[in-house]
DNA sequence: TCTGGGGTCCTAGGACCC
DNA sequence: TCTGGGGTCCTAGGACCC
């Protein structure tokens, strides 16, 4: 048996755990770059206002609500998410912290799950201030369900159990397809059109079917809704697979030099998100392109495979240079860029390469640059070239409190 | 004027081999 | 004139998640 903890518009209710004033007025938290909206109070929701919508074209309408909107502040979300994370350790076994606002518990063995998940609920607020939302179930995906129900109707007051599959039933043509996990835009948009409306609806169709409609996940989706355990739903392995860091700029850049610099700092952030975690990549990929919007679409890229794993800063700046050398076309309005870095091995056994060029001295070259930073800060030392011009920097001028403000300066009303 | 970022897994299709 | 088929590996892109 699972239960799922999801926290209730978690950015949003962040904000309102800083700042009490906002406790009952609209809300809404926007992306990097102040894009999309990612976060909305249940007073937004109400008002229709969907979720990912761009800002621009909900600004007037949000203006005419009253609704107060907030750039993303991620140091913030991510000290709460780990008080709320805390908490629930002690609250239940076996916790598995799923992403910044949801975990998962394996309570299997656990007689009165009732009087458990209902402490838990109690305790996460008062101790952190978020209001949650809890489903169990004897499968993921229907803890999931279980979960969303309950968040929906308050007459589950943020609880519901399903003891069986058998429980889950009864709920099932009252449930859109589009809210099921594993159902987004795309499918969402094609099971209507082949009669597939409700829950109900798509578990009548036999494996076969749903196979070839929804792939491999549908069915582990399926088989989870009707009980049966999918072992590859279960696809946190605790070894990350690859690390991205990739921005849209603040405004539109033409200029080639531009684009070095904003990749030289992606591959420079990329490497030390490495180095952080002892590990090394194989295989880059960077790249740079117009908004996806634009009628003069350009996409570049590259994969490369590097000789030898690495989380030298200069190796990776050095590859990401050449692509920009190589592929980029002036006339462009680029809008974003990036590094992927995939292949990823442990630092401590990764395989040298035979004529291995890397020095000794290499990596403590890399660990006197982080120490200096770590020192002096990010701003005292840089590698290559820093062009004058700043404007792909992210525009976020709706913060709530200074960006590196530290949470533990920030009372928190409920907090314990 | 302005449409996020960081992850995961899966699949289709091309290259290559025998 | 007729011009295989199956396997594997790789990559780009698509789908999903929060």
């Amino acid at each position: 048996m699972y239960v799922l903890v999801d926290c209730n518009n978690f950015f949003a209710s962040c904000e309102r755990a800083i700042n009490p004033k906002l406790e009952g007025k609209p809300v809404v938290i926007l992306s990097n770059n102040d894009g999309c909206i990612v976060a909305r109070s249940n007073e937004v929701k109400k008002l229709s206002v969907p979720m990912g919508a761009p800002y621009f074209k909900w600004k007037d309408y949000l203006k005419r609500h009253n609704v107060r909107v907030f750039s993303s502040n991620y140091l913030l979300y991510g000290d709460i998410s780990r008080r709320v994370m805390d908490t629930l350790e002690t609250c239940l076994p076996d916790v598995h912290i799923y992403s910044i606002d949801e975990a998962f518990a394996d309570v299997s063995g656990v007689k009165d799950i009732q009087s458990l998940v209902e402490e838990t609920k109690k305790i996460v607020t008062q101790w952190t201030g978020i209001p949650v939302s809890i489903g169990v179930g004897p499968t993921k995906t229907l803890a999931k369900a279980a979960n969303e129900l309950a968040k929906k109707h308050t007459k589950h007051n943020g609880i519901l159990i399903f003891n069986t599959a058998e429980e889950a039933v009864p709920y099932f043509p009252h449930i859109p397809v589009q809210d099921l996990w594993g159902v987004g835009r795309a499918f969402g948009e094609k099971l209507p059109r082949l009669g597939i409306h409700t829950t109900e609806d798509l578990l009548k169709k036999d494996d076969a079917w749903i196979k070839k409609a929804l792939g491999t996940p549908g069915l582990s989706l399926v088989h989870e809704l009707r009980g049966i355990e999918s072992t590859s739903l279960d696809h946190h392995s605790d070894m990350r697979k690859s690390v991205i860091r990739s921005r849209s700029f603040g405004t539109r850049i033409t200029e080639k030099k531009d684009i070095i610099d904003a990749l030289t700092y992606f591959a420079d952030r990329a490497a030390k998100m490495l180095r952080d975690e002892d590990l090394r990549t194989h295989v880059i990929r960077p790249f740079f392109m117009t908004s996806r919007f634009s009628p003069e679409r350009y996409y570049a890229s590259k994969t490369i495979a590097l000789e030898e794993a690495t989380n030298d800063s200069r190796v990776l700046i050095q590859h990401a240079i050449d692509v920009v050398e190589k592929t980029f076309k002036p006339g462009f309005q680029y809008a974003k860029a990036g590094i992927v870095c995939t292949d990823i091995v442990d630092s401590q056994h990764f395989q040298k390469s035979l004529f291995s060029s890397e020095r000794s001295e290499d990596t403590r070259i890399m660990e006197a640059y982080d120490a200096i930073k770590q020192k002096f800060g990010p701003y005292s030392i840089n590698l290559g070239r820093t062009s004058e011009n700043k404007n792909w920097h992210m525009k976020r001028n709706l913060l709530s409190t200074p960006e590196r403000k530290n949470i533990s300066s920030v009372p928190t009303a409920l907090c314990k």
